[in-house]
DNA sequence: GCAAAAGTGTTTGAGGTACACCCATGC
DNA sequence: GCATGGGTGTACCTCAAACACTTTTGC
């Protein structure tokens, strides 16, 4: 027990909301628990925030930890922090969000999950603790700026096609949209530019890829 | 040394940036340290989560300890842990701001403050620690947010000109905005009521009062 | 040929921006 | 009477929203 201090400390994790799509659905990555508290219930990817290691560090580790992905759309949404959140002891949780194409994610069920899987948000499990507030605010801050159209990039391959896209904003809004509306919006933006391909995908007319035209709105590709 | 763990804890703190208007211009509120570390520098009033304290709490008490008001605009903003921010020992801090009208201010330097006082935006003092990192990104966050017109009530007195509610929305942004067409806007939103007073100051004609139409837009006053 | 998704323009309304002069008061 | 901030309306432009038909393919 060597770690001592005149007052009490509370313990501080990260935990990460991994959204994706896939099969046209908006997905999240959870964990099954394999130690008490909480076994056998879903929960939020994350960890202990080490002692010499920054927030965004821990955030990036349990990342890469439970995905395999170590580039990615990161950032932090909140802090929650109620006394009686955890049984064992007071943790306060800095939480965070993450964008990933589908096919980038290598789910791994790290050291204490039993199980380590996607599910739709409109199909979700019961989860642990304040999960249910987190995931909730993690929503609200993605359709807060989902306006900004670098933020449905990150959840579509390097190629797509403009339905694509459309859907991960539908999905991410819950409500459809117009298809001319969004394709004129979507090029009059100018971030995104045609490669030139087209993707043949069943009986109808092929339809045109595009990728984005400045890298550096998809770092981490 | 009563507190043992297994592994090493870090400290958990809420510091808060407390905006007000004064003498037409945007201020925060800062103390001045008293002891070691950052001894004599210029600080965000702030402190230690208690154990068994939400986190929301804890920036309640620290407001109230620091100015007396026990009902604001509070919103929490970010948490900041840099391994080394501090010099002590591991100090993770949960970042909220407040909005509060000069009046209601009672400035008091807590137990560890030599002084408390007011600073404008345009004239700080150097900051202890990643402190103006902070700052930074509190006005930032207030910048995005007074696009909701609650936001400038909350600087405003009870009953206000609208002349003083535009200074609000100018000194936050840092620019300057159109006299009609502010007017035109606030009272089409339909969020303030004319009080049918008015108010003499000076030699020029009264400026008629305007008080918050809910009550609910302004809950702490 | 027919089902299925791709692709394409115009009109309308709302809201934001630009802009200049008279009014009520104190001195 | 003059300096000072209070108070008012119109024209234009931009952008979001509504809306329907043709094209290309696979079967």
């Amino acid at each position: 027990m060597p770690y001592t201090y005149d007052y009490p400390h509370p313990a501080v994790t990260v935990d990460i909301v991994i959204f994706t799509i896939e099969d046209d659905d908006l997905k999240i990555l959870l964990i099954q628990r394999g130690n008490e508290p909480f076994k056998g219930k879903w929960a939020l990817p994350g960890g202990f925030v080490e002692i010499d290691e920054s927030l965004r560090r821990a955030a990036w580790r349990e990342l890469k930890e439970e995905t395999g992905v170590n580039a990615a759309f990161l950032e932090q949404f909140g802090a929650f922090g109620h006394p009686d959140r955890d049984p064992r002891e007071r943790i306060i949780t800095i939480a965070y969000y993450a964008l990933i194409p589908a096919e980038r994610l290598e789910i791994k069920a790290d050291s204490d999950a039993q199980d380590a899987r996607l599910f739709s948000m409109n199909d979700l499990p019961e989860l642990a603790t304040d999960h249910p507030k987190i995931l909730r605010r993690a929503l609200e801050r993605v359709q807060e700026k989902i306006d900004d159209p670098v933020i449905a990039l990150q959840l579509v391959p390097a190629e797509f096609t403009l339905t694509e896209l459309q859907r991960v904003h539908e999905r991410i809004l819950g409500i459809s949209l117009d298809k001319r509306n969004f394709r004129k919006k979507m090029l009059a933006l100018d971030l995104v530019e045609s490669t030139g391909g087209k993707r043949r995908d069943g009986r109808h007319r092929p339809a045109s890829l595009y990728r984005a035209k400045d890298p550096a709105d998809v770092p981490y590709r």
